[in-house]
DNA sequence: TTGTACGCGTTATCAT
DNA sequence: ATGATAACGCGTACAA
């Protein structure tokens, strides 16, 4: 059933059709009729393959993430999802299970498909995201490069902004010993909310490296919260009187090992989080957190790709940061003056 | 950069290029290494999208589910990823969002964009499956449909006994006023579930129809366990003494309703339930469960879809049942034979 | 307004 | 072993 199949039932040509499926030429508006007729009758559906071998579009993107479990990523896809499907646009997905050689071939796997465009999602592998850039659009979220080949646009979260006004929340109450449970440091993301909780820490003269006990590098799933946890809260005596804990997934191993070990939060530690409301407010207990709007970075995300998609400018590279919303919850215990000085001691 | 540039610049023809490209027909080595030379030189990579119009094969297969954001998908889609990838095959996914209208559409664009194959997770709009499938092989899960006219497989756990030996164990702790908070009627997995849970109440002679008060039909997601918890646990002197709760999302929900209502699990309710592993252990509770295996499930859809991809044969249906595993954990309270008397009556 | 014909980048058939 | 060439199904410039 192709496009001569109708041009011969109708009497006309190929190219009277194609015009009357893509609108676009003139077209009698009579003939126009006939030939819908047919192309109902005969139920005709253009080859995508074919139309995209001729325009050079597949009206596909790309979206790559490192676990798809993770539900940073699907709530992220699904708003990334809805905008592209009010475009006619679809979405192949991949995972790099956080393997370099597999995001490699992933990303020179993308450019000979011919997708129209990629969104990036914590992706490290500098060469090869410049090498796809070279042939098609690309945005970022959860890691930038900033290697001035690349053109394409970074969106994330304010997150220095985020963990910093966390971790302000926890000194006001009291809290001096304050750990962070974050992800990997070879993503922005990580960077940057540690930074923000360092500059805050700073500000009562307190100044934390990356090796200090206090920081823990995870990565950003449930299992390594739970490890985090057990690492940092097994000797009660030298355990912190807080934590920050910078995403979702890893927040729900923290809270499984403390229910194990019968910490109860807030009374025997405080904890503050970084995450998605959908998820945060159903969890078993109320966290203090900033909250990331995973709906509007996903249509960011896509609005940005689409619109580098249609106008076939390269525009210059821009960066956005979208700010994160604090909601106050009950897993802050405010320390009394003894206890606070007890502990700065 | 096309064949034609890497045919040119070595000196042969096309056809010879392509030959060393896909490993077929028989050439010189000393050519091939000529050519293979130039390939790398130019970093040539073909064009999926003209070998595709010719072949006929895109290597896509498309998953369709009602929602990414469900884990049940997530951790279901990882497993049939990693089988992709091992067979070169790559992933468009689509979402319906529940809307039967959506769900037709995404199913009528997959069959024009010549997607190899289709993964129906719970779509229940049996036309157009039907349509679909006569174009395309297509594996269906959550939902069956019986239709003679549709010739694909159809693959889940066994739904039926995980909820009879979850009620039979609740029955043997003595507990008789079961409720169960199940989905949506429309679908096959949801209403295996409730025959399970049925089947077994009627052992010990109690017959529970759909619209008893003890029968909830949610919608699998977080929220609706919430509302659903809400609706059959505010009256604490009428409600029931243990919950079947037939999936993980909605088992987040009740959970969440009991820590806000100060329910103690399993004290004043017990509770049971069926899914994912990587799931429920990191719950704050240890629940008593069926393990669905997401990982097996997921691994048996890709292989079946591949395997009537590549055996271009049309295999009559086949079904498969993946046996559950029994977790048992500390959501269950025995009920003294005073207590259970005193609810039985 | 409509039709003819070429080309998109491959693969595959058939000669050589 | 290799090369010339015809498809695959569509869009579109150009001609009519």
């Amino acid at each position: 059933m192709t496009i001569k199949d109708v041009a011969a039932k109708a009497g006309v040509s190929v190219a009277t059709v194609s015009r009357v499926m893509n609108a676009s030429g003139t077209v009698n508006p009579e003939t126009e009729k006939l030939v819908q007729s047919v192309i109902d009758e005969l139920e005709y559906s253009p080859n995508g393959i074919a139309s995209s071998l001729k325009t050079d579009r597949t009206h596909i993107i790309g979206y790559v993430v490192t676990d798809i479990r993770n539900t940073v990523f699907t709530f992220l896809m699904a708003a990334i999802q809805n905008v592209l499907w009010e475009y006619n646009y679809s979405m192949m997905l991949f995972s790099t299970n956080g393997d370099p050689d597999k995001e490699a071939s992933i990303l020179r796997f993308i450019s000979m498909q011919k997708i129209d465009g990629a969104i990036l999602n914590s992706c490290t592998n500098t060469q090869s995201i410049i090498q796809l850039n070279k042939k098609i659009p690309v945005v970022l979220t959860g890691n930038d490069i900033s290697d001035p080949n690349f053109i394409g646009d970074f969106v994330d979260s304010d997150n220095h902004a985020a963990s910093y006004m966390l971790t302000s929340n926890l000194l006001s109450n009291g809290h001096r010993k304050i750990g962070i449970i974050n992800g990997p440091n070879n993503l922005v993301v990580s960077r940057e909310r540690f930074r923000g909780y360092q500059d805050a820490m700073a500000v009562l003269g307190m100044t934390i490296n990356i090796d200090n006990p206090l920081v823990y590098e995870g990565s950003f799933d449930v299992s390594s919260g739970y490890l985090a946890a057990k690492k940092m809260l097994s000797s009660a005596s030298m355990r912190p009187t807080a934590l920050l804990v910078t995403n979702n997934e890893m927040m729900k191993g923290v809270l499984k090992y403390c229910s194990e070990q019968q910490i109860k939060i807030p009374d025997d530690l405080s904890v503050v989080t970084i995450g998605n409301r959908h998820e945060l407010d159903y969890l078993y207990i109320s966290p203090t957190y900033m909250e990331t709007n995973l709906e509007e970075m996903g249509e960011r995300l896509a609005r940005l790709i689409l619109e580098r998609i249609e106008t076939k400018k390269r525009l210059p590279k821009r960066i956005f940061k979208l700010p994160a919303f604090f909601h106050d919850g009950n897993t802050v215990k405010p320390l009394t003056p003894i206890e606070a000085n007890t502990i700065i001691s």
